[in-house]
DNA sequence: GTACGTTCATTTTTT
DNA sequence: ATGAACGTAC
């Protein structure tokens, strides 16, 4: 098996691979086998020095080499040798760690991650909660600088210390009420799952401890994209053992804007000076050809100290094409004319061929061309499948249903479909629940109560503020939500969802809302959605809604990329990152597009733009093709554009000026014929991911409230989540002392408000 | 409260 | 070009 282990690998790849142990940072170019490298690590940390594959962690960047890597591991070593391996990206690792442990930070372990839909919502709702304009504080822009306060570890607090400018006091604000929402909510948003495991890993030490046992052997791909808080986290980990092993490549860093930092891999050195540094600098991918135009483009920054030295065994191959197309329309018939040629040549597949973009609108004119072709392909990104309209709008159901005091999910479906509710009330129930202190939800709960008392009434609330008539919408949405809430402990996902694609009619709601023909289309888009839970039919009823909801959310869109299916891959520069084609058109290669216009104020932007134009490049094997349009419309308005100044750092021998519109090279082309066509837009061409099976860990080890003997105040307080062991789920609506004991008031999920006896009722607090 | 028409701003890249 | 946001009419 050793053996296997190491044939068709270099010297170097070698030495790698069979690095002692205690850190290691590997400096690989584009092509020279990084995961590869990793993969083989592994099973050597595995095969060779014994290493039990429940004591190594693997965090890659996508969720798609995580799977790949774990295939190939099985082959290395034999089917199910790795399984006890965990291998994920940050998000999803940290998910599994806080799913485990996030009660010692006082908080509900079924908590909902809010992707960047929900995440703006709640940003509006922040703005609008602090009497702040939306149009003079962008939400977006606030956002993201509560993002990059976030990755940076900066707490609300410490971020108004800090603040110095007006804005930057209105940011504050904003942090401080977002945070306090999504707690109310019981959600994180993306960065949250990261930062709170470094909180977790912080704040106990004995937890992290756990950890550091359990995962003494880490391994990481694309370091240089590392942000602060990964690098804080990677650090924690691996600061017992020491056994770090990192690989990445300066040239590739392309996510700044998302905080990562290229010094994290500059200083690892420092971080770790006994580290051992491997260099790796052959590259098996590309021609010698695409290679050189690689090369000349990333040298073109004048800044940069040490010039890897790329080298390559292989043919110099053809040369790299350039060509000027008149416009946008003429690009991608361009690119569809030569992919056709190249197809029907025999010499390459469909899926052998990647377009790759700048931003994700220029898919559009590509996408236009190639329905004319009738040329099958698949658009990665853009409109995600999990990002339409319709499918927010079923699973926003299913993760109320999940967990009622999602604040921004509960308000998408109030009164979607429309049911009588609009946004005077919304916006009153919120007012009304926040005056009472607990989450709209169960501010439904008490009007109920109000309403129909029960006999264990509790006292009566604050008279709710609604007319009999939006009243009794309002009743009618909980008893949906609660229908629903019941329903979740007893059927299967895919039952749940018939109950509610019934019970709230979604197909007739989608037929009212966008008419018959696009109302069809959405409904199989839902139904679809239907399919995919089928996925997690053999779980166990509980673990199927919560995996579901978790795998969605964490699912990014270059997962979905599919292989089996012969297919053009179109594709932006940042997702193409670490995949590989035999031919890749680069499009858009124009000043204002590459470099982007939002960078060209900023020296380091650019040199990304730069990296961006590396990356794309040095994802071909065999063929590439570099575009520019002449013109360009951009928001409805033709520009007349200059091709990038990244062209002009390529000298003219290293490429093929193609003299305009000869791309093509005629239409003798007849003898190609289209194999299947792309779905035209609004279908649903987009691939579902299939969904792997996880099983959800075991029921939370609550801490028990200790009860005094006689309370002189009260232990409970309104918006205090509780657990009880017949009612469940509940939220504190109020409480008060009574005889000497204490009188709580809670509203149980689905079950409804109940008054019980502290001493007797037995409530676990959650936080 | 909803439906429909008008205006207006909007696009960088992503887990 | 497209879609969200706002106003007016029912």
């Amino acid at each position: 098996m050793s053996t296997q282990l190491l044939e068709n690998l270099n010297p170097a790849q070698q030495k790698a691979v069979q690095a002692t142990e205690g850190p290691v940072l590997v400096l690989a170019g584009p092509g020279s086998g990084k995961t590869r490298i990793l993969t083989h690590r592994i099973a050597y940390l595995i095969e060779t020095l014994k290493v039990d594959p429940y004591n190594i962690l693997a965090v890659t960047f996508t969720n798609k080499a995580a799977r790949e890597m774990k295939e190939r591991l099985d082959v290395l070593l034999g089917q199910g040798r790795a399984a006890a391996l965990i291998v994920g990206t940050f998000h999803s690792i940290c998910t599994r760690f806080l799913r485990r442990d996030i009660v010692h930070l006082g908080r509900e372990r079924d908590f909902t991650i809010y992707d960047s839909d929900d995440q703006m919502r709640l940003m509006k709702r922040v703005l609008k909660d602090l009497n702040l304009d939306e149009k003079r504080n962008a939400p977006r822009a606030i956002h993201s600088e509560i993002s990059r306060a976030k990755n940076e570890l900066v707490c609300p607090e410490e971020f108004i210390r800090l603040g110095r400018t007006y804005k930057d006091e209105v940011t504050g604000r904003c942090y401080v009420r977002y945070q306090q929402l999504l707690r109310e909510s019981n959600a994180l948003d993306f960065d949250d799952l990261l930062v709170e495991t470094v909180q977790l890993f912080e704040q106990h030490p004995d937890v992290l401890d756990r950890y550091q046992e359990r995962y003494r052997y880490i391994l990481a791909d694309e370091y240089q994209d590392t942000n602060r808080v990964q690098y804080v986290l990677l650090k924690l980990l691996a600061s017992k053992y020491r056994n770090l092993f990192v690989v990445g490549d300066e040239d590739q860093s392309v996510y700044a804007f998302r905080g990562a930092d290229i010094r994290n891999i500059r200083s690892f050195e420092d971080d770790y000076p006994e580290a051992q540094v491997i260099l790796l600098e052959q590259n098996y991918r590309s021609t010698q050809a695409i290679l050189d135009v690689a090369q000349a483009v990333i040298r073109g920054d004048v800044r940069r100290k040490h010039v890897k030295r790329l080298w390559t065994e292989n043919d110099k191959g053809a040369l790299v094409q350039l060509q000027e197309a008149y416009d946008q329309d003429e690009e991608g018939q361009l690119v569809v004319d030569e992919a056709a040629r190249l197809v029907a040549s025999g010499e390459y597949k469909l899926g052998d061929i990647a377009i790759m973009y700048r931003t994700n609108a220029q898919s559009r004119a590509i996408e236009e061309a190639l329905i004319g072709r009738g040329l099958r392909y698949q658009i990665v990104g853009g409109t995600r499948f999990y990002e339409r309209k319709e499918i927010k709008d079923a699973l926003a159901y299913l993760r109320v249903a999940h967990n009622p005091y999602d604040t921004i999910n509960f308000s998408r479906v109030l009164n979607w479909p429309p049911r009588g509710i609009g946004d005077r009330t919304e916006d009153e129930l919120n007012r009304w629940a926040n005056s009472l202190g607990v989450p709209p939800y169960v501010a439904l709960q008490l009007l109920n109560e109000q309403a129909n008392p029960s006999s264990e009434a509790p006292e009566p609330t604050k008279p709710a503020p609604f007319s009999p008539r939006t009243r009794q919408s309002l009743l009618s949405f909980l008893r949906v939500l609660d229908e629903l809430i019941a329903a979740k402990t007893e059927q299967s996902l895919d039952d749940l969802m018939g109950l509610l694609f019934s019970r709230v009619d979604f197909e007739e709601a989608l037929r009212r809302e966008y008419g018959e023909e696009e109302g069809r289309d959405r409904w199989n888009n839902v139904q679809e959605l239907r399919n995919v839970a089928l996925n997690y039919i053999n779980l166990p009823i509980e673990a199927q809604l919560p995996t579901f909801l978790e795998e969605v959310a964490l699912v990014a869109d270059v997962d979905t990329i599919k292989e089996d299916q012969d297919a053009i891959t179109c594709i932006t520069l940042h997702q193409a990152k670490g995949l590989e084609f035999p031919v890749v058109f680069l499009v858009g290669l124009e000043e204002g597009l590459l470099p982007h216009s939002r960078s060209l104020d900023d020296r380091d932007a650019l040199e990304e733009e730069r990296r961006l134009f590396y990356v794309g490049a040095t994802r071909a094997r065999k063929q590439l093709y570099l575009l520019y349009a002449f013109r360009r419309s951009t928001y409805g308005r033709t520009n007349v554009s200059t091709p990038s100044r990244f062209l002009a750092s390529i000298p003219k021998e290293l490429v093929a000026q193609a003299p305009k519109r000869s791309i093509s090279s005629a239409h003798q082309t007849s003898m190609f014929t289209p194999r299947t066509f792309g779905t035209a837009a609004g279908g649903s061409r987009r691939a579902t991911p299939s969904a792997s099976r996880t099983s959800q860990p075991p029921a939370a080890k609550q801490q028990r409230a200790a009860l005094p003997q006689t309370p002189k105040e009260t232990r409970f307080f309104a918006g205090l989540k509780v657990r009880h062991a017949l009612f469940g789920e509940g939220v504190v609506v109020s409480s008060k002392l009574v005889d000497g004991d204490e009188e709580v008031t809670v509203a149980f999920s689905g079950k409804g408000v109940k008054r019980l006896l502290a001493s007797f009722a037995n409530l676990e607090m959650s936080e």
